[in-house]
DNA sequence: GTAGCCCATGACACGTCGTGCCATCAGGAG
DNA sequence: CTCCTGATGGCACGACGTGTCATGGGCTAC
């Protein structure tokens, strides 16, 4: 059964539970094989409940992402001054990369298992890191940035984000992400001379 | 009424029908707005049939897509021996900057104003240039590039292509792209020291 | 020319997606 | 106790996308 029995009926964590049960079905028979009312019964939930949650069958995939924006401003806000444009990005990368990921390298992992899956799974992936560029380009036009400088600095920086990701789920798990990070970077500054 | 009256049955352009009635239709009354039959009969042609051409709403919107890799493959074969890698991709965009978009630049811009009015749209060319880019690291990888120097290099091409396709089609339009291009490509170094 | 094949299209049924609308019900404020 | 707030249930509905079979025009073979 769900995980609805022993929780009173206004639990607070209803989209963690539909998140969870739909990484649990999306895994056990993929995505296209899994219907939202599934996933709304096993998490204990209706369907329309679900979509009060997360707009789509998609959505559901990037509940972590949703805090994102948020903590962007937070990381940019610390960075120490006098930094150029192009380090006070990579400095954010850099301390997400030090803070909230080595711990979660399976979970990452196989949430990538499955975005990989599915061609409309990867397609929402690239919306949302559109989304994370549009929040960093919007921290750097408030920093003085001049408009499309921003957009190409940020989209250059999550570009090499999830190029150093993809590096680091692909090798050894004893890697720390941020040093893939730096590595990624000279990489592309080496191969673009 | 549609563009089926004076036509032969099995016209051998049903796709372009179909693209010519969505433009129209999306750019009337929008594209949530409008329905896949609603395409199809102004096309005269049934639903059925638009979804043998396309395989969903979004997708009549990239049909001129569909040849990107053929393109993609037949100028990087095009270019002279001894480029750099980072250089043979960005020789392949100025290419096909050259000979086939001044002349489009009012289509181009019609299309990117519908593609701009909805995230659904915007998300699936986000997936559409992610294709070009596997399409151009497949190349690179024949020219014996390591895998991740091409993923790394290919991303980097599309981003600067896209943003200066950004950049051309709201300057002036006596702009060439290829001139739009090579800027970017500077603007890009610069910022990244 | 006509018999027969090929294949794009038409037509219908069906499951799923996503939304609008109203009813229900727990808990807090007074 | 009553009222109010807000999350959820339940239902109807239109749109999306696909499987399946029927239709009929164009083409080749003979």
């Amino acid at each position: 059964m769900g995980y609805g029995g022993a929780m009173g009926r206004w639990a607070p964590d209803a989209a963690i539970r539909l998140e969870r049960a739909a990484l649990e079905l999306f895994a056990e028979q993929g995505y296209a094989d899994t219907t939202v009312p599934q996933i709304a019964a096993r998490a204990g939930l209706t369907t329309r409940t679900y979509f009060r949650h997360f707009a789509d069958k998609r959505d559901v995939l990037f509940l972590r992402e949703r805090e994102f924006p948020t903590v962007v401003s937070a990381v940019l806000a610390d960075a120490p001054d006098g930094l150029t444009p192009v380090d006070l990005v990579m400095h954010g990368f850099d301390a997400v990369a030090r803070d909230g990921f080595d711990a979660w390298r399976e979970a990452v992992r196989a949430r990538r298992r499955i975005i990989r899956s599915d061609a409309h799974l990867r397609e929402r992936e690239l919306l949302k890191s559109s989304a994370l560029a549009g929040a960093i380009e919007g921290v750097l036009v408030e920093h003085g940035l001049e408009a499309r400088d921003a957009a190409l600095l940020s989209s250059f920086g999550v570009l090499v984000f999830d190029a150093a990701l993809d590096d680091w789920l692909e090798g050894p798990s004893d890697r720390p992400l941020h040093e893939v990070l730096r590595e990624t970077r000279e990489r592309l500054d080496r191969l673009t001379g």
